[in-house]
RNA sequence: GGAUGGGUUCCCGAGUGGCCAAAGGGGGCAGACUGUAAAUCUGUUGGCACCGCCUUCGAAGGUUCGAAUCCUUCUCCAUCCA
């Protein structure tokens, strides 16, 4: 099966400007391609995820990658697929993201010996002369076609600021200096970048008269259509600190059953046979498939051990009930008042939850047990010495845990 | 610059002097049922010292015994005109 093949097989493309070009150019190695990443946080996310493993898919099929850390296009912000514009970055937020993405990105990507490469668009954007700029490029784009552009029609209800409407034409700058710079004749990035990028293809065209490609990446869709990998209290982040692997792990073992496949094939590099093998389990069978994708996956982010480790304490707490390499919460003397904690301060403390009334409310709805003994009274108290006689695994909830340990 | 309509709790959206911590829906959380799934049903959803108190309705002032609601100024957004 070639490279390309593979990547329809996975689900993995959304759209492309020019099939038969692009499958030439990548199964032969011969694509030269780059993909965007703005610094709009300190951690990489799944979506990132995904494109990076995509980066590695054409870099193993023997194309070159070029990692595009987005300093200046992250000074205005893509309105595409917002509803309202972001909030600005100040430049110290967005360098000290970069400095983080960097980090992240240099463990999934061999940049090594030229085989990819890693720049930086705040070094051509940040000097761009207005005017000038204005002559050379924005007189090759078509006000009226640019608010035809999904991306923008969204925003024409709520209001778009000229800022975020420049976003297009800066991404499409960046593909031109790349295009002139490297030979960079490839964009990918996810579906929802697809007016930007053709605005690169466009811009190269009439300025060089030379083709360049675009692909976007199929958005990862849950089955009720919204963008995987964000929970209520935010994105799952591939950094350890911000999302540990243990919750990464669980995230991935939750999703429901319409996704499971989905994500297999698009986000692990399992062989297609092995995944269409899973395809026929039906039912409860299908939870042995989540169990895979959550190892894989954290695997893939976190390394083996830790992804031996999550899945071992998932095991051992659905199971058994045993404590093994659960997230603890360590109290301390200050902890105890007269040698005792309630079990409302706890809650908190263990961060369980995040307030008193919800500790409250938790335990008068009887979410709450320690050791699988429910507690229901809301001024219930552990005795110190109990505590420090044996740790206690405490719950809210089916799925959230914490080992108490004291340690005086 | 002018006119009009707006800014309400996580989101949408009611409320136009006291009965408002604020209807309804969505989402979240918890319980039942299950497979750590989905669907469904039930409860809950500002904080705390929880039968009471404190902070919230764009911001700051003011009127009033009492304001999310009235007045003033400011600010932000949308629509139309320029």
């Amino acid at each position: 099966m070639t490279a390309y093949d593979e990547l329809v097989a996975r689900g993995l493309i959304a759209q492309v400007t020019d099939e038969e070009e692009i499958k030439e150019m990548i199964n032969n190695g011969k694509a030269t391609f780059y993909i965007g990443f703005d610094p709009t946080a300190d951690s990489l996310h799944v979506g990132h995820f995904m494109a990076l493993c995509l980066m590695k898919r054409l870099q193993m099929a023997g194309n070159k990658p070029i990692a595009l850390l987005g300093g200046g296009t992250g000074m205005i912000g893509d309105p595409s697929g917002r509803s309202d514009m972001r909030q600005m970055m100040t430049v110290e937020t967005i360098d000290h993201n970069i400095a983080c993405f960097k980090e992240q990105m240099s463990r999934f990507i061999d940049f090594s010996d030229g085989k990819a490469l890693m720049v930086n668009n705040a070094d051509w954007l940040m000097n761009l002369n207005y005017v000038e700029l204005l002559r050379e490029v924005g007189s090759h784009f078509s006000v009226n076609r640019m608010l035809t552009a999904e991306c923008y029609k969204q925003r024409m209800e709520k209001g778009l600021s000229f800022l975020e409407f420049n976003y297009m034409i800066m991404q499409s700058y960046d593909f031109l200096e790349l295009f002139q710079k490297y030979g960079c004749n490839m964009q990918f990035g996810g579906d929802d970048q697809w007016s930007n990028m053709l605005g690169g293809t466009e811009l190269i065209r009439r300025k060089l008269g030379k083709d360049a490609y675009a692909m976007t990446i199929t958005l990862l869709l849950n089955s009720e259509g919204k963008k995987m990998g964000k929970t209520q209290s935010g994105a799952v982040w591939l950094d350890p600190n911000k999302t540990s692997p243990f919750d990464f792990y669980q995230y991935w073992r939750n999703v429901a059953d319409a996704d499971v496949l989905k994500c297999i094939r698009m986000l692990t590099f399992l062989p297609l046979e092995e995944i269409d093998a899973m395809d026929k389990w039906e039912g409860s069978e299908l939870n042995k498939a989540k169990e895979v994708l959550a190892f894989e996956l954290t695997k893939l982010v976190h390394g083996e051990a830790e992804a031996v480790k999550a899945q071992e304490a998932a095991k051992a707490l659905f199971s058994t009930g045993g404590a093994a390499n659960m997230p603890t919460c360590e109290l301390t003397a200050a902890d105890f008042e007269d040698g005792k904690i309630d079990i409302l301060n706890l809650l908190v403390k263990a961060e369980l939850v995040p307030t008193k009334s919800e500790a409250r409310r938790a335990v008068q709805q009887g979410g709450v047990a320690a050791d699988n003994e429910k507690i229901d009274d809301i001024r219930f108290e552990f005795a110190k010495e109990d505590l420090e006689k044996q740790e206690v695994v405490l719950r809210r909830g089916k799925k959230n845990f914490r080992k108490i340990v004291v340690n005086a």
